[in-house]
DNA sequence: CGCTTCCTTGAGAGCAGTCAACCTTTGTGG
DNA sequence: CCACAAAGGTTGACTGCTCTCAAGGAAGCG
């Protein structure tokens, strides 16, 4: 599935320097983390941690993007919560909390590199290290208000809505955008694969995008936002 | 509405030393903060802060309990994300990000008193002591867990098996619970009021509750938890 | 070319939400 | 004590969105 190898301190310093979260500590401080880091090679698909997992460490992107998503109980159904690209933090959150596991699951969207420090050592550093706590502090806020926003897209708006506004996101117009699967799109939406098709569909025929094998652009923009914003 | 007062700060002192939050501190930081600290007093039914106000303070449940909840953005639509009660922090979050607004509102449950502390100044307490960036870190990272859980319970289980769990919580076995009105109800569950009453019409209907004016008292336990864990 | 994977489309079912009417409870003032 | 009003609760009929199942088609890859 995966493999585990030695990286030399130098880099692993080099790399925890910048990321968003240690680029406030001092050397010191991050120097004796990335000592006990290890770099973790992961294949496209590859699963980082379960949800439910017993949360033992904190993961820092190298290279590759990464999923967070939380699975329904039995089902198939998958909520994607975050993407984690280089020099972000993955899991950090369980990390904190005593005899934690993940809350969420993370996976590899391709070939990715991934930086592993023991949650303890890590708890350890930032009871050391008051910068390194302001870090985290500021970390957990802006994700905590991330996924509040998130709650509100998910609560409070329909498929239209939902489908609109991550249109807008991620092919701002003037821009294309190669789509990704439906069954990833649907895992974005909270929906499944069937009802992404049915709605591209509809906005292809309202004029509202053009779609192109799964190439999409936007056209009709004023429309899309009337749609996102109620 | 509401009404602010000055504190002795030998009071606010005791109060904060005393919170969730603050317990881990050093005194003389506490003292620092609650020379700072006032303290309001909200009615029933009050607002604390509007979702979408800028966060310039953060507060603490003297007596009383507040909620904390999203409100859809044009409809009535509101959802319950947390309850507060004495000695817990509200709007934690926001505080720690930079010009931030809430992303929720607070309002009194019932007649309360809480304790206000200016942002800048926890911002700065905080920076100063490690004890106390620890007690926010574990803060923050706790109030993460329960609202990815809450994600879990919105998101993956039908009405049902929402208000399953919600009475087998409030009202375990062998004890019974007066209901709160329907449409506080229904923004726990997040859904309305006519759905509220149907389904507990059915609850008792099938056996699993028995239900006398507004007491409730669960009968059939294995059929709730049957209901809640699918 | 055949396999696999993904996309598309139709038909139908179910849950949740809306609207409107009516009922119950509570509290107030005459 | 009664009359009334206001707030909350209940119920029925209806709508609409989303999900499921199933079949068939297109694209990518050996």
């Amino acid at each position: 599935m995966c493999h585990t190898s030695g990286v030399s301190s130098e880099r692993a310093a080099h790399l925890l320097r910048l990321s968003a979260l240690f680029q406030a500590a001092p050397a010191a401080d991050v120097q004796a983390l990335a000592e006990l880091a290890r770099l973790r090679t992961l294949r496209r698909g590859d699963v980082l941690f379960h949800q439910g997992d017993a949360a033992t460490h904190l993961y820092v992107v190298e290279s590759g993007w990464l999923k967070v998503s939380k699975l329904a109980a039995h089902g198939q159904r998958e909520v994607v919560l975050h993407l984690s690209g280089p020099r972000q933090m993955v899991s950090g959150v369980s990390v904190f909390v005593d005899n934690a596991r993940y809350s969420a699951s993370a996976a590899a969207l391709e070939d990715a590199g991934v930086l592993t420090l023991s949650a303890e050592a890590v708890r350890h550093q930032t009871a050391q290290s008051p910068a390194l706590a302001q870090a985290v502090i500021a970390h957990f806020a802006k994700r905590h208000v991330e996924l509040l926003e998130r709650f509100d897209d998910l609560l409070f708006s329909d498929l239209n809505a939902r489908l609109a506004r991550l249109l807008l996101e991620h092919a701002p117009p003037g821009t294309t955008l190669l789509l990704p699967t439906n069954s990833e799109l649907a895992a974005h939406l909270n929906t499944v694969p069937e009802l992404v098709s049915r709605k591209l569909g509809e906005f292809y025929r309202q004029g509202f995008i053009s779609l192109e094998r799964r190439t999409v652009r936007i056209v009709d923009e004023a429309a899309l936002r009337s749609l996102g914003g109620p």
